[in-house]
RNA sequence: GGAGAGGUAGCCAAGUGGUCGUACGGCGGCGGUCUUGAAAACCGCUUGGGCGCAAGUUCACGUGGGUUCGAAUCCCACCCUCUCCGCCA
């Protein structure tokens, strides 16, 4: 969401950021809809004035006859006014200029390579065969249990998945961010607020009440299964106005994620790479609306990230995501891949965005500077390390050719053993 | 799940159909007087959103409806908090 003012003023830049990251959206529309409702809102505050003052002077049949017409005009007002919150929603972000320009993922740019991909004297095996053969997984119990993508962990991968998350809790503690266990159970508002929805709704699970259901009851206040702890850590700051002074807020979430992958039914259908259900240590960043300190954070968390996989021995590169590819409300995309020598190439493990004051707009998040004036804040967020999709990297770079598995040196204090075997 | 009480500003809290959400009072905060400095005391200032070029106007007392010429105040639904009972990791 975007301010309408600045909207009004910048129809050419906003049609553009529509264009550009592929939004379903007609900007024409929307402000003809907008100066519809401003010329009801003049009307309508002129009738409640009078109303006002006629039953100030207890004049009641005055009072009847405005009654009477105001009842009209604001049922109206109030019809155009949710149409306009509506599509106000889907209003993007304007995109970096840095952002390359494109539809898709096709787009996106390497901007940095790190690490070297490892050589094998062997016939390298993917995740899923070493941690069959290890042990390690169980994906046939998981599918019993839970269905499509479900998987067990066990024995020393259950334990290496709560190193990793260990670790990494404890390095961004050290960077100075407060951990928070939130909750992952959350309302439709704080998914509204987080820019989740209503572009990305069929990915969320909603938890539906079966007695209500059955009885055709409507469910009042839907409750949603989060798919990162990003939207729960953003709603506790939300309708706040917090002071210059506590500014940059560093949070971080360790949380199960959720994701229902309607739309990718068909992908990455093997393995541990795209589960239902996976845990996540996220950090989200909460500073003020000033363009060059949050490109400067963007930046430091963007290096913790990078540093646990370069501590843990793990080539990666960084990609400058497209304006078709960031999602609606970002400003700024930077992913991180891991090399993973099963699939032959590169996949997601980290992603950090720049919302500027896109997601603070919904979420009414804001601060008081010095002077005593309050202004939106600006909110980015990237993941420390999410699991289990870290341990295909792990488990595939540092696979030995006796079908064993190296821990990196500093996840051995989490783990308690230094090789899976 | 049952019974009861409640939701008003940063916090506590008064207001229960007609001069005001320009919200009693208190705490806290900010500024000032006094003081070598501080404390105390005293004085003053302290909610946010929308529309409008402006003057101004409108909205907000948990949320949404309703009754009324007029609602924080009456009615309905929902959400949340607290107390007691029940159940429970």
């Amino acid at each position: 969401m975007l301010d309408i003012n600045f909207i009004r003023d910048n129809k050419e830049i906003i049609k553009k950021a529509i264009t550009d990251k592929g939004i379903d959206l007609d900007l024409e529309n929307l402000l003809e809809i907008d100066q519809a409702r401003r010329d009801l809102i003049l009307k309508v505050e002129e009738l409640r004035r009078k109303r006002n003052a006629a039953a100030q002077l207890r004049d009641i049949e005055k009072g009847k006859a405005i009654k009477q017409e105001l009842g009209t005009l604001e049922k109206e007002l109030a019809e155009i006014e949710n149409r306009f919150k509506e599509m106000m929603l889907f209003i993007p972000n304007i995109p970096s200029l840095d952002s390359p320009i494109g539809p898709d993922s096709l787009s996106n740019v390497e901007i940095k390579k790190w690490g070297e991909n490892p050589q094998f004297s062997f016939t390298p095996k993917d995740h899923v065969e070493l941690s069959k053969a290890l042990g390690i997984v169980d994906f046939e119990a998981g599918v019993k249990v839970s269905g499509f993508r479900g998987y067990f962990l066990k024995g020393q991968g259950a334990l290496l998945h709560l190193a990793v998350l260990n670790y990494a809790l404890g390095k961004i503690v050290k960077a100075g961010f407060t951990p928070m266990i939130p909750p992952t159970l959350v309302s439709e508002r704080v998914l509204i607020g987080s820019g989740h929805f209503p572009f990305g709704k069929e990915g969320i699970y909603q938890i539906a009440n079966p007695g209500k259901i059955e009885t055709g009851e409507e469910i009042k206040n839907p409750v949603f299964l989060v798919g990162t702890s990003e939207p729960s850590l953003l709603g506790y700051f939300a309708d706040r106005t917090l002071s210059e002074a506590e500014l940059p807020i560093k949070v971080a979430g360790i949380s199960s994620c959720y994701r229902s992958e309607v739309g990718d039914y068909g992908r990455d259908t093997k393995g541990l790479y795209r589960v239902h259900e996976f845990a996540k240590v996220e950090q989200v960043v909460i500073c003020r609306n000033d363009l060059a300190e949050s490109e400067k954070l963007f930046g430091e968390i963007q290096q913790i990230s990078e540093g646990i996989l370069q501590e843990l021995g793990i080539p990666y590169h960084v990609i400058v995501t497209s304006t078709g590819d960031m999602g609606a409300g970002k400003y700024q995309m930077n992913d991180i891949e891991a090399w993973m020598p099963g699939r032959g190439s590169y996949g997601e493990t980290h992603s950090n965005s720049n919302l500027t004051d896109w997601q603070a707009r919904r979420l009414n998040l804001k601060f008081k500077d010095k002077a005593g004036e309050t202004h939106l804040c600006y909110t980015l967020n990237n993941t420390v390390i999410a699991s289990p999709r870290v341990l295909i990297a792990i488990l595939e770079n540092f696979q030995q050719e006796d079908g064993s598995v190296i821990i990196p040196e500093a996840l051995r204090p989490y783990t308690g053993f230094d090789k899976i075997s």
